[in-house]
DNA sequence: ATGAAAGCGCTAACAT
DNA sequence: ATGTTAGCGCTTTCAT
């Protein structure tokens, strides 16, 4: 046990030519001091190594995948990469899973206790589905932040905060762009349109479409992923709508597609090609399937560089990464050949 | 914010009979106290409701899913099922992964900072692939904890402890008994056996074949768990060693013995019989696996059950608790035909 | 092993 | 807005 003490606010009120009381005061951000006199003493404690926020102590890194029952497999593997990485620099990464209400303002929303309270946590990734209600909450507490873009419901200024994005929306267009290259015309987007980065991938299909010249339609019911995948491919058949091919807004939601294109008797690719997003599952499903590769472990990791960055560097202005997102071309897309879709 | 404080040391040691410096060394455990005296002011804190250790504050519960790189699916499914039960509880549950050797004496392990230092982290849930040092490690900072029965390595006395388990052993019997009133008789056993769950599921599946007057065979690789299936299931193939059933021990390992029996024109389950364990994703697989589902959420449950009943009665005797499985019959199997597989 | 008393680090009350 | 002073909760020292 090292006898490493930081210098007490009695010595760092010396230093600084103020009393201790004062000190007190800048430490507990309780007010009732000129932002002068509170800056000699901050400057005053950096130079001692004293320490007036009992966080500086921590050594540990908050994960909130918030907003979200389950675990998803891509937010387990983003936890998986930041907490190596913060593992390298010496500092440790816990996860906890937390609900708040999407319409709660910054001041009611109780943070977990950890966070709240006594100088537990140093700093916080945010993960999950978020609104910047829970990003002024965070402002409000002086807690240092980074957060996963892709899942912030509403408008807000990106460049004040530390965001790493993954790319989805142009993810999106590229798997559009593919199945168009696979001559198919008659696409359909399956997914839950509430979730925002659903809204995001929507967004991305319906641009190149129109900029083919093509209507896009979609079908968007809110539910289980997997579930909703089926029942709307079960209603695309059952309206026998035409389609040769659909863009399901996720992996689960493209094997749900696959299980009723296969209950409906309409074989994939040969009938309907499908795609799905992220590459959860992708691998495993049959056929396998085409799907965007997101990198959750690599993101995972710029969240912890950004936000050891931002304890470092407090001062520094917010930096954006986007992390690009690769196609991956497996066995459940055709080329829309003669033998036209059972469904047309 | 209430002003709910708990009584101080020196109330304490007033109500207690003795002087506060003594209630000061029975609350830092620094010792030089005699056991009566320290009954005494224990008892006092107590009936006070005084808190001694500043453990008693904290309101946080961790879940350990010890010396695993991945965040297993089935960690991250115990965790959401006790989190969630915490949650009713006014508990809060963190996850933090963590290694250690696993030679490493009781005394060399390096808890997680939030564990070690301070008053944040109440009491521990156990999962992950754990040895009994980690144990003794607990035992020995006075942290109480509940642990997952079945990736304990060696040997040891559940009885002193508060343990759920997983009954796989029984769900490999009983996944065995289920292939061999389908007629199979030439089944092997595939899985990485140096894991502890393993290895009792290959007990499981042995003592089913040896009652049944049968040889088993089975086929270790130490490696991923669903590279290995691929790998040792191509190793039967290609030394065209009698097989009309494999026993595979986890989903993952199914997926890849399905795939590597496909890319060699075996039939599943036409000529060759599949079986998973854990029903992880064995429902999205084609041919959708049968397989034994464990129910990892009241699993979690059933933890967090035990160690917030040990924080309330610390005196209590160790509970342990089996959780039964349930075989799920989906396609992967079928009758063993007078069409004999095509690689006897 | 225990207590009395001094001391430390911080907060709160009060004064200006 | 800042300093002075008192006080709280706990640890440490020293004496027995």
């Amino acid at each position: 046990m090292s006898k490493r003490q930081s210098p007490s606010f009695r010595e760092v009120a010396e230093y600084a030519g103020v009393s201790l009381a004062t000190v007190s005061r800048v430490a507990s951000g309780r007010g009732g001091v000129s932002s002068e006199v509170e800056a000699k003493v901050r400057a005053a404690a950096a130079k001692m190594g004293a320490i007036l926020d009992p966080r500086e102590k921590s050594q540990t890194i908050a994960f909130l995948p918030s907003n979200r029952d389950l675990l998803h497999p891509i937010h387990s593997r983003i936890y998986v990469g930041a907490e190596s990485f913060c593992r390298t620099q010496g500092w440790e990464l816990v996860l906890q899973t937390f609900q708040y209400d999407k319409n709660q303002p910054a001041k009611e929303i109780r943070l977990p206790r950890l966070i709240e309270r006594g100088g537990a946590i140093r700093a916080v990734i945010l993960a999950g589905v978020n609104t910047t209600a829970l990003l002024a909450r965070l402002d409000a507490i002086g807690m240092s932040y980074a957060v996963l873009g892709n899942n912030l419901a509403g408008d807000w200024d990106p460049s004040a905060h530390d965001v790493v994005y993954m790319d989805d929306l142009e993810g999106a267009r590229e798997l559009t762009r593919y199945l168009l290259s696979l001559e198919h015309r008659d696409i359909w987007f399956i997914g839950d349109v509430e979730q925002p980065w659903v809204a995001r991938l929507l967004r991305g299909y319906r641009t190149v479409m129109e900029e083919a010249g093509l209507a896009p339609r979609w079908h968007s019911m809110h539910s289980d992923e997997r579930q909703a995948g089926y029942l709307c491919a079960k209603l695309l058949i059952s309206r026998r709508e035409p389609v040769t091919a659909i863009f399901a807004a996720s992996d689960p939601t493209a094997e749900g597609v696959i299980r009723a294109l296969r209950d409906s008797g309409v074989r994939v690719p040969e009938e309907v090609s499908v795609v799905g997003v992220n590459d959860t599952e992708g691998a495993i499903l049959h056929p396998p399937l085409t799907t965007i590769r997101s990198f959750p472990e690599e993101v995972g990791r710029h969240l912890a560089e950004l936000v050891i960055n931002r304890i470092a560097k407090p001062k520094l202005p917010g930096q954006q990464l986007t992390i690009p997102t690769q196609l991956i071309r497996r066995e459940s897309c055709r080329v829309l050949a003669a033998t036209a879709s059972a469904l047309v």
